[in-house]
DNA sequence: GATGAATGAGCCTTCATTCAT
DNA sequence: AATGAATGAAGGCTCATTCAT
């Protein structure tokens, strides 16, 4: 179990989740973005994934380890979202452009994982998610890192950059989406550059 | 009735609310803070503010609407911290400033209440509502277009340039707050000019 | 008090009810009549009436009372419909006709009465209330004897010749309200020839 | 499950009932005779039915269904009652008697489920439901048509004939339970012959 | 007499969790 | 491993009744 199989192992066809664990927290998330943090029911959870209610009692031991699972998940996908297209060899600028809009597109279209976030959160967090942050995130960290090194970025704590680079993409996706702020695509090149000349040392 | 009125009439030093609504209210709140937000039931409620059930409905119509009023409260409150002390005489970077700090000693302070304010935001909101966003904000709007007439801000929508000047804020207590990452003064202070940096035009 | 006073002695021009005992009674029929029986809550009984909560409990000992007394009023209205036009100059016939007719079209218009009653007659009696029917049916008892002694009626208890004369009135009603039936006027006719031939001796 | 068994395989002597969902409808009914319909919280149907009260919610959507189903149950009953013993062999006059008899055995036994019936035919009808009712009574609608065919009853509506026929049972018993008039057995059968003339032709 | 704020028991319903199968 | 019926605590809300004013 626990893994994803093809079906046809000659030609990858058709791909079905036989892994259960899989199985309930995408249900789970599906609950989610289709109607909030406060539809996740495990009896639902069930029905989404097509499982009993017993089950999902045999991959996570209460809610709280469901839920806790998903954030992990979450940050995994968002990790994943945030750094693709992030090489090394681009230049430090380039780079901070594509995570930028990487950040930007992913809150865009997943407005209701800030909700998760943010419950999320505040539950008091095990060793183990700690390091998991540390561990995605690690290449953030040494992405700011060298380019405070080459005196480029102001001379300040990774995850202060972070805030000051990152920081607004929230704030942009709440003013649009809840507040029905409507901005153009200038105003989003406009914010990028802001970001930019947020944690750019300046003369 | 609906007062607060002094225990003492010499001097004042104890203050009994007699206001039941607002006695709720704050017992909400104090709830929301101590033990977030789903520790607020209204039995709950009750209890903290010293009253009977059945009571809370003479105030509030259901649950929605306390909630809709704690999240109106608190806006008001943030409001009135936020703008304090900043002054149309002052400079444009003395405002920036004045405003920036607020904001982030109300966040170190409120933690909890970010959360109550992602809860409500996905509320459907009422005309009302908004029409208190505007007039609480107005101040800000109008501060920041000023900044943009006198050529010193970015050509930017108030609301993106309220994004890239106070985004960050959230952020950078998420990370003291729930990753126990410390910053320091000096940190803290680089932070108010790069948020100074993302919204001034540059040569 | 508990009286109906007109305003201007001279000339009956405006009546208001000042009675508030009577105010409260109304109050909780109209209630029934617009939105059934489970819409009397004393609180909606209060405001219908335009009286606080309390002043209810001036006037009847409890709940229990107050429709205990609606009941009682309700029998007098019906028993003021039932027997009106009724005299005891007119033939067996005719009066059965105008008993049989007014039954009906009280029932007609007070559809949600019934329900009342249905409710009501489950809980205990008091003497005061069997004693209150026996005075208000009387006129209906003594003609139903009459045509016993007459020899016109078959014998039987003028409770029975009752039922047997009126009891279809409920039910044509029932049919007519709650299953949408329609009865046209030689039906009704009909059935009122029927009621007739149900109480008379026939050779 | 679902299912009736006898507890001892040689003998039917106890009979106990495993599905739930019946056990729940006999429940309430129970408390509607003892205590009248008021008496009938899910709260206490549930200890009725020694039965934990989220248990209810798994065989019946909510109380109006619950309830609904208990109003099916009953007029499935009673029509079981009504029509037992009435064959088509038997003449008019045969037929008419064993159903009038049924009909007055049936309210004299279950004299709350009138008031069961009264509230419940308020409420809004679906479809289904109106299709059973005329599915039940089907045969007393061929009973009253052949009747008025053979030109013995009057012709009139089969729903019309009737209220003209079993519409006293309600009221007699009513007279017997409530108010305590003690009828003799020739007081029934009087009645009985009553309703006969009621509905058919006379000279 | 009159008020209406306050009470708390009780209502319907949902939900995380267990356990016999 | 998998099921899903069963549980009962807890949730939001209403209501008859009381009592200080």
């Amino acid at each position: 179990m626990r893994n994803i199989i093809a079906e046809n192992t000659e030609q990858m066809f058709i791909l079905v989740i036989t892994d259960k664990r899989i199985r309930i927290l995408i249900a789970a998330e599906t609950l989610i973005n289709q109607s909030g943090l406060e539809a996740v029911s495990i009896h639902r959870v069930a029905k989404q994934a097509k499982v009993a209610t017993g089950t999902i009692y045999l991959y996570f031991k209460d809610k709280d380890e469901l839920m806790a699972e998903l954030h992990d998940r979450n940050l995994r996908l968002f990790a994943e979202a945030f750094l693709s297209g992030v090489e090394n060899a681009q230049s430090l600028q380039e780079r901070h452009r594509r995570l930028w809009l990487n950040a930007l597109h992913y809150h865009q279209e997943n407005v209701n994982v800030q909700r998760l976030w943010v419950h999320l959160e505040t539950l008091p967090k095990n060793a183990h998610h700690k390091a998991l942050i540390q561990e995605l995130f690690e290449p953030v960290k040494l992405f700011f890192r060298s380019g405070v090194e080459q005196g480029c970025f102001k001379p300040l704590p990774s995850e202060m950059l972070y805030a000051l680079a990152f920081g607004q993409i929230l704030e942009i996706c709440r003013f649009s989406y809840l507040r029905e702020v409507k901005f153009t695509k200038q105003d989003m090149d406009a914010a990028l550059l802001a970001s930019w000349d947020a944690i750019t040392v300046h003369p």
